[in-house]
DNA sequence: TCTGATTAATTGCTACGGCAAGCAAGTTCC
DNA sequence: GGAACTTGCTTGCCGTAGCAATTAATCAGA
């Protein structure tokens, strides 16, 4: 596939140093988010996540699959995730009533009980760590912005709408 | 330590969207550019960051644990990066003169070579997943709260001013 | 200069997460 | 209804990265 884009100057200034400070950004803040769950509440990040996308849906109960993509990791990720989390009681795997192939990890009262100590904690971090250093940004275009980095990728294992002719 | 700041209110919908952004963003994004890197250059981005940074380093080389640093990875992780890289010829461990302790990373003409080789894919994979998505943003004031993010944390390690009694 | 403390880097151990293989349940088509 | 395929989840295996322990070299003090 010959390069398409020909064009390959090399950024503007102002351009890198967007590129260079999120790419610190991504490596930082996902570790001091985790420690400070750890530190404050020995709950790593993907645990609490999970709690929380369980604690917003409908009957506090998701699919495995679903959950899964709620949390950006791949199904087995998950499993694990699940495991560890059903060990401490926080969630159960109930099996699926219309499809017994399917299972819903359901959120217990201790899980929605652990989610709500854990909040404050990842609240302040998040104060801290992010809402804090945000004035003079148009928080609505950021957004937009953001996800639209994260979306227009979509799922490279999904084919696109051109066949691609290539292997 | 009693939280000093009893003010938890949930965060407007604005930033909450910002912050559920920037989450998928932190996910995402490191994903597809080792992915982009991986596919076509077979190159993970961990060994791409690792000779650019080297590559303008002042004499292409840079001790270990300088190295570590300005990958933001662990001094042992560095260690296996260059092992790998060593391993591939691209970059080669010098003793330091100045220090025997030390050693240099320094790059060599095939690192250099495929360093080269494989900005062009990265750079357009920066373009696609990063700047195309910035227009209508102040790309000066998105740095410099980015770098925020990153900084205003500095090293948990690290010993504050004001001494940690508790523990 | 010899002893003890500190620093630079590597290695052992462990945890986490992805992929691919496996297994169980559901669906389709004859 | 059952053989072939698909789907949902789990498990085996592997690669990567961090921390703690280790080794080697330097520095500080008697």
């Amino acid at each position: 596939m010959p390069s398409p884009t020909p064009t390959q100057q090399p950024l503007t200034r102002d351009e890198e140093a967007v590129v260079r400070a999120l790419g610190r950004v991504i490596l930082v803040i996902p570790r001091v988010m985790d420690a400070d769950l750890m530190r404050e509440q020995r709950l790593p990040f993907s645990e609490y996540g999970t709690l929380m996308h369980l604690s917003e849906a409908p009957h506090r109960r998701m699919r495995m699959s679903e959950l899964a993509a709620a949390g950006d990791l791949s199904l087995s990720g998950m499993t694990r995730v699940v495991t560890r989390l059903e060990a401490q009681g926080l969630v159960k795997r109930v099996k699926c009533a219309e499809d017994a192939r399917g299972l819903n990890a359901v959120l217990t009262d201790d899980g929605l009980a652990r989610l709500e100590q854990a909040w404050p904690t990842h609240l302040d971090s998040v104060r801290r760590h992010i809402i804090d250093h945000l004035d003079g940004l148009d928080l609505v275009q950021l957004a937009r912005a953001l996800e639209r980095f994260a979306t227009a990728v979509e799922d490279p294992r999904e084919p696109s709408a051109s066949g691609d002719a290539s292997e």
